[in-house]
Formats: structure tokens, C-alpha cells, sequence
DNA sequence: GTGAAAGCGCTAACAT
DNA sequence: ATGTTAGCGCTTTCAC
């Protein structure tokens, strides 16, 4: 009972076993047809016999390629001396959402995604230096900025990359998202079938897509419905932002009966604001989020939102990405997934 | 203008421009120090200029290392067809803060974790292979089951793991918890300082030593200040296992006016209990919550509660596990965290 | 269809 | 203090 482990077995050590060479039973590993069936049957039974697994080490070193992907979440600096603040993208439920999502893809291919934070120039240059030493295959990019040059260099730097959501600058490079102004279409239906009358919206940041194309979709269905001028004021996707821009859209609009606000954590401040003006959700004023980030349901009342698939984003997410990297090349993919309403209290 | 992307410089590059052997760049590198400081400098020149990244590959064939760690989060089935459905832990803002803390120790040191989500007697022995096959040097577990088997298995296999929270069994293992009957004690003086004098407490699980040790620190703290019997009941730690739990407390103890809940979760379940039954909090009641798990800001009211520095607790983790990847041995750690408490509107 | 042999880039004895 | 050398485990021509 030394202290000893025993190194695991090799492909030489399959070999022998099965008596044959260890480019055989390499091909046999690697799925190469031009293996005679019966050899292909005994080296499968050593492989079996000596648990022999494939070091990945040694794979990758003459491959040049790692099978490894990673999930990178870039945000904007938080300005704290540690680095220990948690972001806005790390601090939400949908993170983890975005996990599970890939994890449901990748695991069962036996892959695991390698998770970085970049939130400096510094970790951008580190990224982009182990894509190039080949540490990394490719990148599942979560990126909250729209100023966020990380999108357009990685396209650059011709490194397989699928994004979370429209990029907002017109980059070449795949990407995953909700059909926006269908989920405001949803919310704004509810809003009219619910009665309300006086509808405003609280959009969100509208240089980013995601804002504009819900305040859009928003007021092509209100338009379709007869209502030509749609109030609203922008917010900045944060509760407080979202809090304050109701006040404003109160102030602008004080009979105000049902209001689209464009997330979820803004329509959490906005129902703070409500409450504050004493107005009732919904008995006087009927809200409906964006998202259905977890929150969502957990509030007070709880919140009728449009959800975002986003464990199914994450997982298409992942297989393109997986996809790419089998067959390189061809255009950049878009799919777009499509929203639904859940329906809670608040409207 | 080829599609060649020209491979990365090696050490034999560096060697060959700084006119020494790989042997003296690979000191170098490595951080060696019977190197002279004048070749030391012209070879980091040579670096330099070259570029050079080190190839993890080839560094780990030899050294049969990768320096990888995972983050682990193991949760119990979600029993849902697909395994898209997002979990307990990943579903919670406490899921980015683990990772927020990992990361800034990591993130320097250069090293990035592994992430992977053990929800089956198949991926637990997944996971094994994986570190036999030093496909991963270390681990950052998050497991949130008592009855979970797998810090029992890691510590048996003698791998290096850092558990997040004291583990329900006696399993020599390191980890990193807080100090969870001060915690409780700080909800209590809290309670008792607002004035209250009818004082309960929603309990977590009791086979879990989080759920005892609130409880039993709160209990200490209660008698303390004189009162013996504190009423109690035992939640899970969800939010509506909360929102039943306080419904049951109210039946017992209808003249109550103030709860100290286990968590944040719970907590939310017991304001909207405590809505229910007609008391205004803080007004009727106090309430005071533990962990400070994100949501605890945003709900209204927004809740008093007992903050854990998560982020801290998992940079630690990291530091110990990258220490003991490092020099190995030795008997566990265990590190303690003070939490404290967080005053907002509930208490 | 199968085997022999040459490396992938690095570290770690071992020499010097 | 530095260089030489022998692999780490695997894939991949190239012969057969």
C-alpha cells in the first residue's frame, strides 16, 4: 500500500494489451474507419479492460487544439479596489441560467467550459493571447456594453465566437437572441386586453439593441391597436434607473394606467415608484417586465414579464459554437429565439 | 496575406534569439533563480520581443499538471427531462458572487476554473475520472445536499478540494463557512433592540449545519437576554417553504412581532405571509434575513439581514486550494468568516 | 488495413 | 550556473 497512484494507462499500454500498434488503437479512439472490424472489436475490449482514457495533454499538444471553450463575461470595470464587487451580469439569476443552459449541451460531449471575467483592457490583451496559444478553442461571449470592444476584436481575430444578444455594432460574428419587439408585442397586448387605456413605457438604453427593439416592437403594437403616441422615457436596465424613470413617466403622464418596462430589474424600481406615488399594481396601474430573470417571480407582486428562453439560448449557444468548431468557416449564424409571456399578478 | 496564422513563438525561439539553451529560458520562466541576473535579463528580453506564452500542453504532459480547478456546484437532480431547468444554486445571485470571489484570486495568478454541474451518480464518477486523469488538479466545491456523497469522495480519493459551508458529515475535508451563530446573535440584538418582545424564528433544515447553528445561535443569544423558549419552526430554505413556515409560526404565536428567518429566500416567503395575514413589517413585525443574497435589496420592503461575504469566502477558497495544489498535506483548513449585519427597511 | 517513426513544446535529470 | 538529453502520450505521415 504504497503512496503511490499508478499513473494511468497509455495508448501503449492498450496496445499491447491487444497486441496490435498504438496507431491502431489511436484510430480506434478517433473513430478512423479504415479499421479492420475485428481488430477494432479487440482493441475496444483492451480499452474497456485497462480503462484507458486519452490524455488530453498530450492530444492537444500535437493537435493544436484543446476542445476547450469558454464562457467570458465581459463587463465593464466596477471602479473597486479588489475586483471583488460582483457586476451587473454576475449578480443576476441569468448567469447562472446561461450555465445551465451551456453545461446541458456541453457535458454530455464531455466538454467544460472555462469561465472568464474580463473587465479591463489588461484581461482583453490576456483573453485574446490564450485563443491565440490555442488554450481556448472557442468563446461563448456574454457582453452587457454596447461600447464593449471585446465583439469586434474577437471577430478580428477570427476566433469562433457566438454572443448573447445582437451586437451593437454591426460585427461579423454569430449570435443568439429573442425576437425583441415580439415580446413587446406580447406585453403590449396584455396591457390593452387587460383594459388599460393609458399605457406608457419605460425603455431601455436605446443604443443598445435590446432597448431599441423593444421600444419599437412596443409601439408598432400599440399603433396597431390605435394608439399613435406612445409616452415614454428611457432607463438604463438597473432598478434604480428604472424607479426614477417612472417618477418622470408619472410626472409626464399622471393618469397612467399600464406600463411596458423593458426589463425586469427596472420594472422592480418602477413598481417601487407606483407604490410610492400610491398607486396599486395592478388595480390602478397594470406593469409588465422583460426577462423573467428569477426576481421576476420572487416580488412582490409578482411580476408579469416576458420571458426569455435563455437556458435554450445558452444551450444553441453552445452548439453552434461546438458546430464552428468542427467545420470552420461560412457565414456567421443568427438564430433568434421566440419570447413568451408569463403571466403573474402584476397585470 | 496567407490564412497562415504563423504558430506562437517557443522556448526554443527565445533560446535561440537570446543565444542560450531551452534548458536556461525554461529557468527563467519558470521563476528558477540559479540563473545569472545578465543571461536572467537578456532572456527576458527575448521574451519580450518574441512574444512567447508558455504552451500549457506541453508544460502539463511533463509536469503532470494542468493547474486547473474547477468549480463544482453539485446539486441534487432537478428531475426534469432535458436538465435545463436551473437549480437551486445556479438560479441564485449567490452563484456569481462564488464566482466573482474565485476569479479575483484566480484571474492573476493566471489560472481560470473549470466549470462543471454534478447532478447525477454518472457525472460524480465523471468528475473522478477527470481528476485521475489530471484533467484537473484541484476543486471548489458548492454542495448543497447534506446527504450529498460527493465531498465524502473527494476526500477519499484524496483530491484537493475546498468545500463552500462546514459539511453536514464529519468528512476531513477543508472549507470555508461563517460564523453562523454570531450571525444569528447579531439577528437577535437586532430584534430585541427594535423593541420587540414577541420574538420566533423560521429555521433552516435542521440536518444541515447552517439550519442548527442559526438556530442554535439564536437561541443562545435569546436566552441572553432572558428568553428562554424562543418559538421556532423548520423551513427547507425556500421561499415558499418559508412562506408556509411563517404561516405555521403566526399560528402559533399570533401575538409575534418579530422573526428572525434563516435566509433570505425564506425570509421573502415570510413578509409575504406576514402580508397576508394582515401584518405590516416592520411596522407589525420585524423581520431580519441572513445571507444578503441579492434579492434581499431589491424586494420590498427591502430586508435587515445578516450579510456573508461570499465573494471573500470564495477568494479564500481559491487561496487555499491553489496553496495546497502547491504543497501538499497536511490536515484541513477551516476559515471562518464574521458576517455582519446589513440594516434596510424590515427591522 | 496496419505498423514504424517522427515529432508537438516542454521539464527534469544528469553532465559539465 | 548552464547545456545536453531523454522523454511525457499522443497523432500523423509514410511505408508496407
Amino acid at each position: 500500500m504504497s503512496s503511490e497512484r499508478g499513473r494511468p494507462p497509455t495508448l501503449e499500454h492498450v496496445a499491447r494489451l491487444a497486441g496490435v500498434s498504438r496507431a491502431t488503437v489511436s484510430r480506434v479512439v478517433n473513430g478512423v474507419d479504415s479499421v479492420d472490424p475485428e481488430l477494432r472489436e479487440v482493441v475496444q475490449q483492451a480499452i474497456a479492460e485497462t480503462g484507458y482514457v486519452p490524455n488530453r495533454a498530450a492530444r492537444s499538444l500535437v493537435t493544436r487544439r484543446t476542445g476547450a471553450v469558454a464562457l467570458v463575461v465581459s463587463e465593464p470595470e466596477h471602479h473597486n479596489a479588489g475586483g471583488r464587487f460582483t457586476g451587473p451580469v454576475l449578480g443576476d439569476p441569468f448567469f447562472g441560467r446561461v450555465v445551465t443552459g451551456m453545461v446541458s449541451f456541453l457535458r454530455p460531449r464531455g466538454i467544460h467550459p472555462l469561465l472568464m471575467l474580463v473587465d479591463s483592457a489588461e484581461a482583453r490583451t490576456d483573453l485574446l493571447g490564450q485563443v491565440r496559444q490555442g488554450e481556448i478553442d472557442g468563446i461563448v461571449l456574454v457582453s452587457i456594453d454596447p461600447q464593449d470592444p471585446l465583439p469586434e476584436l474577437l471577430a478580428a481575430a477570427e476566433v469562433p465566437t457566438v454572443l448573447f444578444a445582437r451586437p451593437a455594432k454591426d460585427v461579423p460574428i454569430s449570435f443568439v437572441d429573442v425576437a425583441h419587439e415580439h415580446g413587446a408585442r406580447l406585453a403590449a397586448e396584455r396591457l390593452v386586453g387587460h383594459g388599460c387605456t393609458d399605457i406608457g413605457t419605460v425603455s431601455g438604453p436605446l443604443d443598445t439593441p435590446a432597448g431599441k427593439d423593444r421600444l419599437a416592437g412596443f409601439r408598432a403594437a400599440m399603433t396597431a391597436h390605435g394608439v399613435a403616441e406612445v409616452p415614454s422615457v428611457e432607463g438604463d436596465f438597473t432598478q434604480n434607473g428604472g424607479e426614477s424613470a417612472m417618477h418622470r413617466l408619472l410626472a409626464q403622464r399622471p393618469g397612467l394606467d399600464g406600463v411596458f418596462v423593458a426589463n425586469d430589474q427596472m420594472a422592480l424600481g418602477a413598481v417601487a415608484a407606483l407604490r410610492d406615488a400610491g398607486r396599486a399594481v395592478p388595480a390602478d396601474v397594470a406593469v409588465v417586465g422583460f426577462d423573467d430573470n428569477g426576481i421576476a417571480a420572487a416580488c412582490h407582486p409578482p411580476l408579469t414579464t416576458v420571458r426569455q428562453p435563455v437556458e435554450d439560448m445558452a444551450a444553441e449557444m453552445a452548439r453552434i459554437l461546438t458546430d464552428r468548431l468542427e467545420r470552420p468557416g461560412g457565414p456567421p449564424d443568427a438564430v433568434i429565439f421566440q419570447p413568451t409571456l408569463v403571466i403573474r399578478e402584476s397585470s
